[in-house]
DNA sequence: AGTTCGAGCGCC
DNA sequence: AAAGGGCGCTCGAACT
């Protein structure tokens, strides 16, 4: 490709922008020092500043959120962005203040020694609505004062353990955030008929008021048959207390637990349960709220989890069932260019790692737990898989420690990467990705925040023995973060690259119609004429090789898609 | 009436 | 075969 490393994160052609509260903004050339380069300017008109300046390579702005929706509704777009406030949050992450308010006003009462003003709430999701695509407008923040946030956020970007890495971070998630908004608008094609059709091949005719399909009631009737007395299946409580009628312990209801369970009840509950899910999670109802002329539009958040993953909000769109997927139809004329990174999160590992065995195998673009298991497995690709993803992932028990230690054997560099990771996810350690995404410390070392809060000294925050079901890094429980800090840095640094290549794919289709409409962890859908839909795969091959030089630098490693050009969604598999 | 929580399951 | 990492979403039950 002609596109040098260095363009991401080159300081040329910048331009700062701060909107007023009039509908204009605030602006101003930036030199290679990030420094002012000429005076504010003042424009009448945001969205017409931005447009006549198609030369400008990169805008510093607080929030993407609040600019770049407003120019894309207006037709403008722009190649790259510096997104303060996401750049806050990585930085301040790095230095191990994960709790510190990230917004730009907060770092600028830190750098001018003001009151730090706490971040307003998260927007609560708006159940059964469309959330706006519009950010509500945050207090003005004149531009002189995002200049002085931007000028220090590129000292820290210095002091950071890799500076390069953290620059590449900040310019990576910031055009993460575009591609995102990009999406947002764009919404992935939806054909209600169809979805309709799947709906009633399922769960049968719907009956007035509301109540279960006709296949839900009648699987209900089935396990009440089954059990002997009436027991509703939706109910988990009722379910393990009839089967303890029936002289069967059940701890939950819990699809692998029933699994080995010898009754009659057992096969139309498993039944019901999963047609149930459909009903109520991607049934009549959530068409109604989610589908509008024939697009779903999630609001997709990039870097929205702690791992750097992305999350959306609004009808679950990163969990669409795959008998669902047959509703999602390109345009007529148009395809859908479907395409998942192959067995990426060991791809990772090896580049991480650098463990040469590892990098050796990944070298490949063919399927690569077959050669792990060709070389450790004597060819069982099942064994290698669980062995890999167990290392990844922390098992703990069973055949996988087995399996572990084979691995540990071909691949000592690798698991050492992962172990080391869990060593210090236990011992409260900072923990990062490649590039620098810093996984938050836990809980209870961050002493500062009872005093703030006022909270009595001698009440204990956090019941030390059992802190229920909370995530990973949250847990006070070691095992657990270990486990946590383990998957943390692959499927971080699995974020990390995935951001290079949405940015590389954006690129490559700047001048298409093509117009990328989903983005699921490891996996990309491009919606496009039907003739650019060869360019289409060619540039997500490339965008992929790219990524992994950018993010990881010179490796072996290599980072195949699987591509299917395709005109339904479910065809691709 | 409204909010929170646990259970369960969809996706990776 | 066994049950680990990340999420969002929905329900009913249990609370304020």
């Amino acid at each position: 490709m002609s596109d040098p490393p260095a363009t991401l994160t080159d300081m040329t052609d910048r331009w700062a922008l701060s909107p007023a509260e009039d509908g204009g903004a605030e602006i101003v050339p930036l030199g290679r020092d990030g420094l002012p380069a000429g005076p504010v300017l003042r424009e009448p008109d945001l969205v017409e500043a931005v447009r006549s300046r198609p030369d400008v390579a990169r805008w510093v702005w607080r929030s993407t959120a609040e600019v770049y929706p407003r120019l894309l509704a207006a037709g403008v777009r722009v190649e790259r962005c510096y997104d303060v406030e996401d750049a806050e949050t990585l930085l301040l992450g790095h230095e191990g203040r994960h709790g510190e308010p990230r917004s730009a006003a907060a770092a600028l009462a830190r750098l001018r020694g003001g009151q730090v003003p706490p971040d307003p709430p998260q927007r609560p999701a708006a159940p059964g609505a469309q959330s706006p695509l519009f950010e509500p407008p945050a207090a003005h923040l004149p531009l002189e004062d995002l200049l002085a946030v931007y000028a220090e956020q590129q000292r820290r970007h210095e002091r950071a353990e890799h500076p390069d890495r953290m620059r590449l971070l900040t310019a990576a998630e910031s055009a993460g955030m575009l591609v995102a908004a990009e999406m947002n608008r764009a919404g992935l094609p939806w054909r209600a008929d169809v979805h309709r059709e799947v709906l009633h091949e399922l769960l049968g005719e719907r009956y007035a008021g509301g109540g279960e399909p006709r296949r839900l009631a009648e699987l209900a009737d089935e396990v009440s048959a089954a059990f002997g007395h009436r027991v509703r299946p939706d109910l988990p409580a009722e379910v393990i207390k009839a089967f303890a009628r029936a002289g069967i312990t059940v701890r939950s209801t819990r699809r692998w637990e029933l699994e080995s369970v010898d009754h009659p009840a057992v096969k139309p509950l498993l039944e019901y349960k999963k047609l149930y899910r459909i009903w109520v999670a991607h049934g009549w109802s959530w068409l109604q709220d989610w589908v509008r002329e024939g697009r779903f539009r999630p609001e997709f958040l990039a870097g929205g989890t702690v791992t750097g993953r992305w999350v959306t909000h609004g009808g679950g769109a990163l969990q669409i069932p795959r008998v669902i997927r047959r509703a999602v139809v390109a345009d007529p004329g148009w395809r859908l260019v479907v395409a998942d990174a192959a067995q990426l999160e060991p791809r990772v590992l090896a580049a991480i790692s650098r463990d040469p065995g590892l990098m050796e195998v990944a070298s490949r673009e063919s399927d690569l737990y077959q050669a792990v298991s060709d070389r450790v497995f004597s060819g069982d690709r099942t064994r290698a898989k669980l062995a890999v993803l167990g290392a990844v992932y922390g098992q703990t028990s069973g055949d996988g420690l087995k399996n572990l230690a084979a691995l540990r054997r071909r691949f000592p560099r690798a698991v050492a990467y992962v172990d080391d990771a869990a060593r210090a996810g236990e011992e409260g350690r900072l923990v990062r990705t490649w590039l620098g995404r810093t996984c938050p410390p836990p809980a209870g070392r961050r002493e500062d925040a009872d005093e703030e809060a006022g909270l009595p000294q001698d009440a204990p925050a956090v019941p030390p023995a059992s802190d229920g079901w909370m995530p990973g890094y949250a847990s006070t429980d070691p095992r657990a973060r270990g486990r946590f800090a383990r998957n943390f840095v692959v499927q971080g640094s699995a974020a990390d690259w995935a951001l290079l290549l949405l940015a590389a794919l954006r690129r490559a289709c700047w001048d298409m119609a093509a117009e990328l409409v989903f983005f699921q962890h490891d996996e990309v859908i491009v919606h496009c004429p039907q003739e650019e839909a060869g360019r289409v795969v060619e540039a997500i091959g490339q965008a992929a090789e790219l990524a992994g030089r950018l993010t990881f630098g010179e490796t072996p490693v290599r980072f195949p898609f699987t591509t299917a050009v395709v005109e339904c969604y479910a065809d691709a598999k």
